[in-house]
DNA sequence: ATTTTACGGGACCACCGAGTACCGTAAGAG
DNA sequence: CTCTTACGGTACTCGGTGGTCCCGTAAAAT
């Protein structure tokens, strides 16, 4: 029963009418924008399918439940997220930062929806979690690390705990107080908060020196 | 409609059978447990007044609603928060940053519960906030505030930035990785990061001289 | 043309849970 | 003792929603 479905139900169908291949998408973007806009609990398949200009027929022929449904929308959320490779540690942590500012964010804001209100199931929460706040989370740390490794930052300080700061800002914008990271904040965060953190002096001369 | 029922409903009633004075924080003390076990959609009144050793007639002759309930049970959470004065800066953001170690922590994860999963209410999301999140989160800013007035931290760092790291690592953790703040944690975001972020070297001398 | 499967959409069912009503009883005031 | 209100508890109403069925139609393969 708590079995997720993973990828599509059974048929490989050579036979009859094709599925409509642009209605998978409109239905998961349906389901992410009544999501954002509704919650998770109020979400209602009439409304996706509504908005989706479809009926729950269409949605039951390729999910089997609303919860698969829900997490097929999050993980349809992953984000590209490319390891920055630019010449200094303060534009690394930009570019990763900048995953978290507002148009990003929207997914955020589903995992944040989806997340404690769905029905206990860890399933559901590892797979949300997976695939929306996984992937920009490790390319802060990886990041960090790789500059760690470099010898630029002291290998002392810790990465995780630092590289954490970000997301869980972000998470935290999204799901209290209802706004995204903005670009102002984000830089802000990297020069007087990350930069500081990893020992390394930018914003204002640290020392009497 | 949407109004809340802040205070009690109406009946001073100084006749009859009193209620009993013991009842109401059960009620609400077996709320708050069950929000935090199953979530807040799938906390039912019946199972409510089951674990409070009541019936729903008692908890609907306190509150008008489930919400107004709920945000009840929120408010009860509301801790004590004193305002730190230790004589160092590193130690009067240990005492605030104590306030989101584990056990102090259940209150946040009845936010996080119930804030995304409530119906799209803003009174009810207001209420939460102001009486779980607030308290904590002002008195490190206020510390923050306090030590730049002496003059310890430069006025340049972004104070309210800075002191919104730790709440939101808090909720960030309680909401998304099911774990409190652990005092180990709570020490080290102190020392390798707050502090270096407000322009203080302690955990390594960040200058080669 | 026939078969097969998808489509949009409407009707429907089954269940679940908030809220209500009412029971017999307990505990105060007069 | 009587009146009034709270008590614990059960049974009920009733609206909402996930999920199913089925319709007439559309689009592909044979």
């Amino acid at each position: 029963m708590p079995g997720v479905t993973t990828g599509e139900p059974e048929t490989p169908a050579t036979l009859g009418r094709p599925r409509d291949p642009d209605l998978e998408q409109a239905i998961l973007d349906a389901t992410v924008e009544v999501i954002l806009q509704r919650g998770y609990s109020a979400t209602k398949l009439d409304e996706i399918a509504r908005r989706a200009g479809t009926g729950k027929a269409a949605i039951y022929r390729r999910w089997a439940s609303k919860t698969d449904l829900v997490i097929a929308a999050a993980q349809s959320l992953q984000a590209e997220v490319t390891l920055p490779d630019e010449g200094s540690l303060r534009d690394d942590l930009l570019v990763c930062v900048r995953h978290y500012v507002t148009p990003t964010a929207r997914a955020a804001l589903v995992l944040a929806n989806v997340l404690n209100e769905m029905p206990h199931d860890d399933d559901v929460r590892e797979a949300a979690i997976a695939s929306i706040a996984r992937p920009a989370a490790q390319a802060l740390r990886t990041v960090i690390d790789r500059w760690i490794a470099g010898g630029a930052v002291d290998p002392a300080v810790p990465a995780g705990l630092v590289a954490s700061i970000v997301p869980s800002m972000a998470f935290h914008r999204v799901a209290l107080l209802r706004q995204g990271l903005d670009e102002e904040t984000a830089v802000a965060l990297v020069d007087s908060v990350l930069l500081p953190a990893l020992g390394v002096a930018t914003p204002r001369p640290a020392c009497d020196a």
